[in-house]
DNA sequence: ATTGCGGGGATAAAGG
DNA sequence: ACCTTTATCCCCGCAA
């Protein structure tokens, strides 16, 4: 169920893409317009002052830290716990390999970490291995007790021979610091998704973001097709939400 | 010395 | 056959 949701997502993304390329008078090229729109979603998180702060706070943003992100744990862990009535998914479905879901589908592409993480995030019975410290935010932590049985189950999902470790997982969350799509931040087994990800990964939490990142473009500084790619891309994952349930 | 965590080069694997 | 992207393997440093 969840990996056909998720092949709705990935066409809602390129239906998105394709309405951009329709209406865009230049060359548009799929990776590096994603790149750019990765780049600068994340550009815009790091002027907003996420968790891992660099000291630049924008006025209209609470001042953020350490503190009321704990104090906010609870409330937090509460809301999962609302979700977790809704998607009770049977261990044998978690442990399943990605090549037998995969059977049958053409094309279908392959299960990427970070949506495996995410997925966990959700899954009230990996809440020993994996949890939410800023659901909002994205922020996320790996419980050290139980994080290497999360990797396993990771490395069983992919069909992988070898057992995954923790520490081969981690290297490849820190690729995914390269693109910004997934940061490390300051805390211990702390990481933190990007807005892009954050969106393309739970369209019901991104129906209800403002588009903060309006007031930063200006048609005259060459984010323009970002702006109108972005907008498409919203546009299409509303269509999708209208025919389906909202996720975590 | 050991352990837990994080960094990163090199390379395999898979898809276009 | 080649190129790009993503994941994996492996070795390193640091601090408790």
């Amino acid at each position: 169920m969840a990996c056909v949701e998720q092949d709705k997502l990935g066409q809602a993304f390129e239906d998105a893409f394709e309405v951009l390329r329709q209406h865009s008078t230049g060359d548009l090229q799929y990776s590096s317009d994603y790149k750019n729109y990765l780049a600068f979603i994340n550009h815009c998180s790091h002027v907003r002052g996420n968790s891992n702060s660099y000291g630049v706070l924008p006025t209209e943003e609470p001042v953020y830290n350490w503190r009321t992100v704990i104090n906010g744990a609870a409330d937090l862990y509460f809301e999962g716990n609302i979700h977790q009535s809704l998607q009770n998914i049977p261990e044998n479905q978690l442990v399943q390999p990605a090549v037998l879901q995969q059977k049958g589908g053409k094309g279908r592409k392959k299960l990427r970490l970070f949506e495996y993480l995410h997925e966990s995030l959700c899954n009230p019975e990996m809440a020993s291995c994996i949890q939410w410290i800023d659901q909002t935010k994205g922020i996320f932590q790996f419980v050290s007790k139980n994080k290497e049985k999360l990797a396993q189950l990771w490395g069983k999902r992919k069909g992988n021979r070898k057992t995954m470790t923790y520490q081969k997982m981690a290297r490849a969350l820190r690729n995914y610091g390269r693109t910004g799509e997934i940061i490390k931040i300051r805390r211990k087994l702390t990481y933190q998704f990007s807005e892009a990800i954050l969106q393309r990964l739970s369209p019901s939490y991104f129906l209800e973001k403002e588009f903060f990142y309006s007031q930063y473009v200006q048609p005259d500084q060459g984010y323009l097709s970002l702006n109108n790619w972005n907008a498409n891309y919203n546009c299409a994952y509303a269509n999708y939400h209208e025919l389906s349930h909202a996720d975590c």
